[in-house]
DNA sequence: GATTAGCACTCATCAAGAGAGAGTGCTAAC
DNA sequence: GTTAGCACTCTCTCTTGATGAGTGCTAATC
């Protein structure tokens, strides 16, 4: 069976009227409120019909036809239309954006807020990925005598520094080549690729200065760690508790609890490897959100370094406008990070 | 009318049994499950004196007793037993202190994951005020021709940095001479100190350099105010769900909207002066809490840098246990803070 | 042959009522 | 002063019946 221009209308019109009211759809319903020039029985006829292709279900036989993920698929794939913003709501977000300074930390949670605010739902947001960026420089600056500070610096502009302490007082002279050293072997190198090897190299370089190095190198390692490691940051988990499907308590609090773990989070996002990608209830991996869908998009800086960002609510969301927003917000985020 | 011996008991006894079953207790129950030695008549008259008092309230008619808060606050203030803490829990709290290495944030964070995980409650953490803090050294490094690294070290062994570019480039002498400056005026001085004033004189020292300056001035005042804004650190707020009192969704809701709200966490703990301080339900200033009890501790760094940390949960809260959990944290991380 | 009106049937939801259970307050006896 | 006994109160749960939304099927209509 086929699914005629008809079919499509109808299930447009259910989706639509679903996302709106969260109650199940009836035929009766459908005919007075939408324009479909067909009488109840017919759209009861075409209902069974989509019911049986899967793209629709049934809370229980007298009820109306709920979207089945199947059914939300079609929507997203063929039938949705991809909104353009309302001006107001494009300047609300460059206006979020405009509020932020320079420091990524700021931007990251500036993003996290106005998805969720425009979105009405649970924003997620990965910090940048910096395994690719390059190092730019590394510097010993003594504080005291006694300790001084490791500083390291990407390509990206991103700076991290450590403590360094000793009981000995630090010649300066050692410092000065040490330093020296380092930059010269890790320069230009991929903070990625900064692994055993190349800390062998580096101590084999250094070997007058063992005891020194052997201090400064973990605190080396950790903050290159530090670096690279992805932060996730969430926004609007009380969101959550304006949709009549969070109104039962077992339901909001398993959400709640699972965006509790911030492993799961990564898995998920990362997972979608598109530039905008849809996930949609039990498309998801996990089975926790088999009732959420979750709207995906990756963000640039220089094209090497990546993030996510994201959106998560229940299947019944405005995927029209959550993609719109997503996509607008994707937009202004890159570009305010290339600018740099 | 006095509080008699047997009246005290009572109030013991009521105070136990909901602490542990959350259900209004009754006479009989009483009598089975508690050793008082008198019939469930007299414990109906004991109670209604009790009730008439204020210490304890009715749900309805034909229900048992709950503590009122004004029953809480007799209990705690003379009736409690501060258990000591059985052996491996206090292991357990150690333990989970000796995996937090130096870094602030982190110990800040295993605190209240501890604070949270012993208590089955919501743990808040305030990080410590820095601002009697003294300035240690005030560094400019230059990470290339056209920027350099801002890092301000305190005494109490904080660093930040901030970036400061420059369309031209840095001239070294420049540099040097400003750093010196920098270092002769904001030395030895309190962060929360460094006013106009200062600024001012700093500014008239340097009126060579204006242009570099005037860069440099609104980043360093950036960075001190960064160094000492207090945050908020949250653990455990999925544990209500625990809890019967949070099995009402609005309940939850409300629980959890208002521990988003991070202004209203710090004026609700920087509210409690003493060392460890208990308040319970209507005693605290915000209507929100009214159904909540707050246990706080103040800890300390150098006897200046002060910090809090504290537990939120229902005012059937084991006030005996939190409190013993709380004050043994606040002395382990003492400790751990005043050793390095 | 597709469409539609009509109707019997299903199921959730809500309100009212009955019964059970827990607990109290009062009274009279100990 | 303490206790047993009893009537009374109130919540909670279960049942019942009414209501209403919606379906599926059948037969009539276009």
């Amino acid at each position: 069976m086929g699914l005629g221009e008809r079919k499509l209308k109808i299930l447009q019109a259910i989706i639509k009227d679903f996302i709106l009211t969260a109650e199940p759809v009836g035929s009766r319903t459908l005919m007075k409120k939408y324009d479909l020039g067909i009488s109840a029985a017919t759209i009861r006829n075409e209902m069974s019909d989509l019911e049986e292709m899967g793209f629709l279900s049934q809370p229980h036989t007298s009820a109306g036809r709920i979207p089945s993920d199947k059914g939300y698929r079609l929507y997203v794939d063929s039938l949705m239309m991809m909104d353009r913003l309302a001006k107001n709501q494009q300047d609300a977000i460059q206006k979020s954006f405009l509020q932020s300074f320079g420091e990524i930390r700021e931007i990251i949670t500036a993003t996290s807020k106005v998805l969720s605010h425009m979105t009405k739902l649970t924003s997620v947001v990965l910090s940048p990925q910096f395994e690719q960026s390059k190092l730019k420089s590394v510097q010993l600056v003594p504080i005291d005598e006694k300790s001084l500070l490791l500083i390291v610096v990407s390509e990206s502009g991103i700076v991290r520094n450590a403590i360094v302490r000793n009981n000995e007082v630090f010649s300066k002279e050692h410092l000065e080549l040490i330093t020296k050293i380092l930059n010269i072997k890790l320069k230009g190198l991929t903070i990625g690729k900064v692994n055993k090897d190349v800390i062998y190299d580096l101590k084999c370089d250094m070997k007058k200065y063992t005891s020194l190095v052997d201090l400064i190198i973990p605190v080396l390692l950790a903050t290159l760690e530090d670096m690279i490691s992805v932060e996730v940051y969430l926004d609007g988990l009380m969101n959550i508790f304006q949709l009549p499907e969070y109104h039962n308590i077992e339901k909001a609090r398993d959400f709640l609890q699972m965006l509790n773990h911030k492993e799961h989070i990564m898995d998920l996002l990362l997972n979608s490897k598109d530039e905008l990608d849809i996930t949609i209830g039990t498309e998801n991996r996990h089975e926790e959100m088999r009732n959420c869908s979750l709207v995906t998009a990756t963000y640039k800086v220089n094209d090497v370094i990546v993030g996510k960002i994201g959106v998560i609510g229940p299947t019944r969301m405005n995927y029209d406008h959550i993609v719109s927003v997503v996509d607008y917000v994707t937009k202004n985020l890159t570009q305010l990070l290339n600018d740099e």
